[in-house]
DNA sequence: TTTT
DNA sequence: TTTT
């Protein structure tokens, strides 16, 4: 084993976070280019703290969320407004200077690496359970084109292959 | 056990973040209050990826972390640029209106709850252990007075006790 | 901060152990002493892997949980088998002497330090609402005093205050 | 996506454990077969805990841990006695008949999936380097003979594929 | 702005 | 002994 494995080896890093919690819309699915599909939504966690009172608050935490490629159809698939997910993944920070003001704008992301559904229903009164519709559980792909993303200054580049190629 | 409490059990949710990397610069101390210290300081994490032709890459993720009380303490006693730490703590974005353009804008922050140090160095070629020079450990604490972390247009209340009111 | 400290956060370790399955059976509580109940129960998690004929196979892993005080109250009140459940923990062996064959012998569980439910219905399919019933959620207690755990040379001491004092 | 899918997704289950500490003794090193090389050591974790007297106890928990090809190689090259380590995984308990007794015995290991080594020396006096001998950072491959792990009456296979065949 |  |  070379002594540049070791290296490697002796600066390895960890990125990863755990998130339990509701899908607060939607998700936007993109796709890319055949085989790169992209899925973004938000996740919703609660966190309880006790003021100096002693009195109990609940603040709720919203997480932005992006799948590629097969567990972005699975995202596409079965994930909703409402829905309960556990997900693995790691933080990304992407950043654009904003069009209008010139500013550099932030948004920090969880890429998931995992995911579980942890609910069949769908949040809705309704509890519609798209597998039984037509057997495979699909509802429809939303190409949405209006961008919403970063800022009125991104644009989805629409053409990248690997994850990690995507400029956002 | 009251329904109540079940229904809080079955709402819960998780939000974990587990980092392992270097310190980006020596940590920023504030202090608000007697007995609330807040450290704020940046982490490095690598990701290795291979792009389409295959080659190999290397991204530098950068979180931005921020510890509180006892923890923020050994923050500032022991922790400086270049330190190799491991970090568990919790997602949290802070928002407020950019004062020049009235954009909203946000960051992303790591809370930390537990850490570990990696390294006695300080990544100084002088290699000076804090803890032998006066039996504490301690180095002198910065109050900086410049604003400089989510923008201009903020401020630190300076007066906050439970980590949870502070407004960052 | 003395140099005592440092050493400490020097030497810091981590023992985390994240869980997400379904249990297998009915947990076992004892109530060791007023304010410290004990639940002892299996939770399976699912491994799927790829033999050399490229072949799917589904392993079935069983881990051995843990819980006291007020979390082993959450588990007598809302778990049972087949509960769909989300735990974080810390590893711990436990050993002792075989009574009749003198080895010694192991048992490795999770001592869970967090818990959330997944899963309202209790597997059983008239789905009773424990909740409901007498608005408290709670289910009878069962105080086994068959020994069952780590062998018949085992035995519940019934008095510990302290988890970390359980000789289990 | 056929539905079939959707409730693999559903029923995922996850199972990780991390851990952070020092290895208790040099790995003891198997080549099964060509390139499937496995490693075995353990890992010690510290837990500090409060007894009713409110007095600070410090327990040591001990980890048996299993790598297996290209991990492996890696703990065979730079992992000894002493390394602190940063360990991701899964928790897997084999079991067996004891030969003498007839007993069902059980041993709970985890199997590395990730590693990051947090430091160059060894723990020895002599701080040997063993990256600058030869360049390449290797020291000999142990092929211990004697059985060790899971009692008298357990060997190894020398003959499996994938890790997930191997029967410990 | 870190580290290998 | 769970679940899909």
């Amino acid at each position: 084993m070379p002594s540049d494995k070791r290296r490697k080896d002796m600066g390895k890093t960890v990125n990863k976070s755990i998130l339990l919690g509701h899908v607060g819309k939607d998700p936007e699915i993109h796709v890319l280019q055949a085989d790169n599909t992209v899925a973004n939504f938000t996740l919703a966690t609660n966190d309880i703290y006790r003021d100096r009172m002693g009195e109990s608050h609940e603040t709720t935490e919203w997480h932005n969320l992006v799948a590629f490629g097969r567990t972005a159809e699975v995202v596409r698939d079965y994930v909703q407004k409402g829905s309960r997910i556990y997900v693995e993944g790691k933080l990304r920070t992407r950043s654009w200077d904003d069009r209008e003001t010139g500013q550099k704008k932030y948004r920090t992301e969880i890429v998931i690496l995992d995911l579980t559904l942890l609910s069949f229903n769908n949040g809705n009164e309704n509890g519609a359970d798209y597998s039984s519709e037509n057997g495979n559980g699909a509802r429809q792909v939303r190409r949405s084109n209006t961008q919403q993303h970063p800022g009125q200054d991104y644009a989805y580049s629409e053409q990248g292959g690997d994850p990690n190629e995507i400029p956002f």
